[in-house]
DNA sequence: GTCTATAGAAGGATAGAC
DNA sequence: GTCTATCCTTCTATAGAC
C-alpha cells in the first residue's frame, strides 16, 4: 500500500492547514494518518519541526501544480486569474471554510518563533509568485510589473482567505476576484501601450 | 498603578499578535503582565477562551482608533490610505516583523476550531471595514462601492502582512500601498463621473 | 518498520492560605 | 485580589519489544 511516510506527510499538511502548526499534535497526526507514533520519528528524526518543514514545502509544490493546472486550462492569463479566485471560493465553501491557503496559518504562527519554518513558508510564497510572474511576462508584461502584479494577487488572495474564513462567507473572495481580473487587464493594457506602437497610439 | 486586569489584557493581546492564540501559554501571559496566575482566573473566570475573546475585541478597538487617527490627520482619504499602509510597513520593520495585524494569526488559528473566538475576529474585521467604508462614502463613493473598496483594502493589507512577515521584507506592503491608493483614486473618480455632470462630461 | 509504554516537560485550570 | 502549590491532561519525544 501507499507509503506510510507519504500518509503522514499528507495528514500533517491537511491538519496544519486547518488548525495551524501549534494547534496540531503528533497524536492527532498519527491518528489521521493511521500510523504509529514511532513511525513519525522513524521517518522524521528531526521531530515536529522537520515534519512541519516538509509539510510546508510539499503543500507549496501541490499548490504550485494547481496554479499550473488552472492557468494551463484557461484561454489566457486573465481568465486564469478569474478561475483561480473562483475556484478558491468554491473550495472554501465546499469544505466548510476550512481549506484555504495550506501554509498561511503556519506562516503567521512561526514568523516570529521558528526561523527554520519561517524560511520554508517564505520560499513557498516566493515560488508561487515566481510562477505567476513568469506567466504574466509571457503574456506581455515587463518583468518588474509582472512581479508586482503577482505579489499583489497573492496578497489579495491571502487576505481574502483570512476575511472569508473569519466571516464564514466568500464575499471578500468574490470582490477580490473582480479586482484581480481588472488589475491584470490594466497591467496588460499598459504593456501593450508600452510596445512599439502597433497601428497608432490608442485614443 | 494600572489595573492588573488591564495589564493582563494588554500582555495577552501583544503575545497573541506575535505568536498566536495556541502558541501563547497562560504562564507566559502572567510573566509578561507581571501578575499572578490566579489573577487571570479571577478577572477572566471563563479561562483562556474568555481572555482570548476580550483580547481580540480590545485589539479591534485599538486598531479602529488607529484608523481614525491616521485618516483624521490626513488631508483626504487617498492620502489617508497611503499613510496607513506606509505606517504599517514602518511599524512592521521597527518591530522586527513581529507586529502586523493584531488578530490575523488568531483568526486563522481559530476559524475552524473555536466558534466563539471566530465570531470575535469576524466582528472586528467587520468593524474595521465599516469604519473605512463610512469614510469612503463621505468622500463621495456610493455605499456599495465604498463597502467593496474597504473590503479590498483590508484584504490587501492582511495578505501583505502575511507575505511580509514570512519574507521579513516590507516589499509586498510597498507594492500594496501603491495599488491601494490607485484603487481609491479610481473609485472616487468613478463616483465623480456618476454625479450629475458638474461642467460637462470629462474627456 | 511498526507498535506500545512511558518518560519528562508544559499546558490549562483549581483550591485555599494570606 | 494576590499568590503558591498542585491536579489532571496533553504534548513532544524516546526506548525497546516485536
Amino acid at each position: 500500500m501507499g507509503d506510510t511516510r507519504e500518509r503522514i506527510l499528507e495528514a500533517s499538511a491537511e491538519l496544519f492547514r486547518r488548525q495551524g502548526y501549534v494547534g496540531t499534535g503528533m497524536n492527532q497526526i498519527v491518528a489521521e494518518a493511521q500510523a504509529a507514533l514511532g513511525s513519525i520519528y522513524h521517518f522524521f528524526p528531526g521531530g515536529k519541526q522537520q515534519l512541519g518543514a516538509e509539510a510546508i514545502r510539499r503543500s507549496g509544490e501541490l499548490y504550485d501544480a494547481l496554479i499550473d493546472t488552472v492557468f494551463d486550462a484557461a484561454p489566457d492569463v486573465v481568465a486564469g486569474v478569474g478561475d483561480f479566485f473562483r475556484g478558491a471560493a468554491e473550495h472554501l465553501e465546499v469544505t466548510g471554510f476550512a481549506d484555504a491557503c495550506p501554509i498561511a496559518t503556519v506562516a503567521l504562527e512561526v514568523a516570529s518563533t521558528d526561523e527554520t519554518l519561517r524560511r520554508a513558508t517564505a520560499d513557498v510564497f516566493e515560488r508561487w509568485t515566481a510562477n505567476a510572474a513568469a506567466r504574466f511576462r509571457r503574456a506581455g508584461m515587463p518583468p518588474a510589473r509582472a512581479q508586482r502584479v503577482a505579489t499583489l494577487l497573492l496578497a489579495l488572495l491571502e487576505g481574502s482567505f483570512v476575511l472569508c474564513r473569519a466571516a464564514r462567507s466568500t464575499e471578500a473572495l468574490r470582490v477580490a476576484e473582480h479586482e484581480a481580473v481588472a488589475l491584470v487587464i490594466t497591467a496588460l493594457r499598459l504593456a501593450a501601450d508600452d510596445a512599439p506602437l502597433p497601428t497608432g497610439s490608442p485614443r
